[in-house]
DNA sequence: GAGTAACCGAGACGGTACGTCATGTCTTTAG
DNA sequence: CTAAAGACATGACGTACCGTCTCGGTTACTC
């Protein structure tokens, strides 16, 4: 289980940190359209190189300073519920209060977009760029949501992937359309009607 | 209400269209990262000069070019039906289809990913650019969703906003994480769901 | 005979001049090592772009700013000798004087130098570069010795070119080991031995 | 005249061959401007940091590696005649004959064409740089001739050192202007008219 | 019908950034 | 302390586009 050591010197961890900082640091100043690798490179005080041995282009680089923001800004986001109390329903109102506060912050806003902008760029890599750093909270999502299918709590013939699209989708439009931010309430109203529609008809 | 007659030879209208075919030829082929205005001036056989002084960004340009695809290629899109004989929710469903269909196009996913490059890209003008965009159909699915809830049909209490934005927000999440193309029975299973929670509870 | 003018905004003359003045500029402070087209650019205050469409490499840009420095700054080192009065030994002393003098500024020496630099580095344009640039001299002095050769001063059976070569090439030779400057009256004594070497033995 | 023992694992001569070699090889491959420091420790098998604890610059190594192309490859150029028989004309004739042969190849070409560049290219180290790794060639040629001023065969009032210039100089400018090779005739016949001048006139 | 003013294509211009390569130094493990 | 390997900051490379400009030439109104 040892890690295999590789002759010649080693990477410095700390440039990556250093990078994926001034990778979000630029973002926010100039949005995705104006981040070039050589500010990212100055920024970070760092090669071009060095940036290059790392990440083959803007899109990688932007994909990984946004999931680093993810993962270790909100941790809370990735497990909606541990707290075996609550019912799906609530466990799917918490995450959503959570996601939407999250987006509310404009720097949080600013990662999506520029996120959606590494993919809806280059349409052949988006699957694996997107998906792969929104898997994360679209899986989270489904399994709550599959929770409630199991308890009987939901109707069994709802598509949960659908929803799930539905959701994250909805907080993405209105992060295009209306800039300053995804208003909460908004949010919470179509969880309202969602989870109306999910509810099994008989109980 | 006539135009001012400006001095000099007038613009050839001609070159509008072959700069907006252009546009979308090599966006199709090159996607939003590989588009430059030097590429569509080479491609519609026209001088950069003669772009610039009709577009002054790449991002109006393409916003346009899109727009122009949505308008010409798909019309009935626009309205979502004009015979009263339906109700609201066929109605929804109607559109929904042929948006899917219409989107189902890789062109056309083309177009509309372009556009979320050009919005995401640079936030401040992200607003004015895909909301006039994409604010037909949203204000078609908003109008209609509005006549359900006057016959008595949906809630009064729902947010139609926040469900418009579901509906748009959920294919665009679509084709961002599954590039292929959105899933035309998904959207209609989220559909389902969407209605069923809009419904009145009596009924 | 009329040039044809091709279609496009010409390329400006002054932006040539500007750039073989950086170009001699450059080479005089940081010499050949140290030149790099990115300095000259920046000295002569133009885009790189505006260099490489006039010459594809260090080598040809510096070999036409020290041909450029020869024919404006030395003009009278073309025509060795105007006055019929002087005899082939008298005109090639007068040339050789001239060209030792002409040398022994070591802006001058700079010159030369670098453009020795530029075809020692790469011997496949060597031939090319360098003959072309000091061909004028070498034409010059031959034709000088033919004529003593004609006039029977000279003996028929030597080698001119050589001769020529040698004389060339001694001064070269001068540069390269004892950078501060060729001395004047080194020259002249080869010019004497060589000079008693090609008068005809029976005058 | 112990050599002193110093601490630390001794440096390997081995390596200095090889990195030599290697220099030369790319040297003949690529010419001057085409070596790079990666290049010759990629060809020798050898980490960067060995060639810089040896030689601190690409013109020091290139200076090695042609001064023991010289020597090693042709031993017979360094004395130019050690037979009392032969008077200073048949050395100096058998001398350059032999340097003539050896520049015929046009690897030895390459190597002098490097020296060149070295010395050239940065003005201020030409001198110890070029001087240095002709000087056995120059003086040789030298003494040759101050032992035919000695003998009587040789004008006393002859520049030797200006002739001896003229003699490694013209094979330069041969080099310089006619890639190919220096013709062997052409500086025998140079050296007739040299030697023509030379002697005393009343032989 | 002559001016004139804006159009057109082409392409040069000063720039910025690209992604690559080489420089010379530093840091690691191994000998 | 040396050696090989390779990461590092730096900086130049040659190319692609940017958006502006300057050409010769065209087109259509205005006088």
């Amino acid at each position: 289980m040892d890690e295999v050591r590789r002759p010649g010197r080693p990477r410095d961890a700390a440039r990556d940190e250093a990078i994926l900082d001034a990778t979000r640091e630029v973002l926010l100043r100039d949005g995705y359209a104006g981040l070039s690798m050589e500010k990212v490179a100055a920024t970070a005080r760092v090669g071009k190189p060095t940036i290059y041995r790392r990440w083959s282009s803007k899109a990688t680089l932007v994909g990984d300073a946004v999931l680093h923001s993810f993962l270790t800004a909100v941790p809370g986001i990735r497990l909606p519920g541990q707290h075996i109390t609550d019912g799906p329903a609530q466990q799917l109102t918490a995450w959503f209060r959570a996601y939407a506060e999250w987006v509310g912050d404009p720097r949080h806003a600013a990662m999506i977009l520029a996120l959606t902008a590494a993919a809806a760029e280059s349409p052949h890599d988006a699957e694996s760029l997107y998906r792969h750093h929104t898997r994360a909270q679209h899986e989270a999502l489904v399994s709550c949501l599959r929770a409630g299918v199991t308890s009987g709590e939901f109707r069994a013939d709802a598509d949960l992937e659908a929803v799930a699209d539905a959701l994250i989708g909805s907080v993405l439009y209105q992060l295009l359309t209306r800039t300053s931010s995804a208003s909460p309430h908004r949010t919470e109203h179509l969880l309202d009607v969602l989870l109306a529609g999910l509810r099994t008809t008989d109980r």
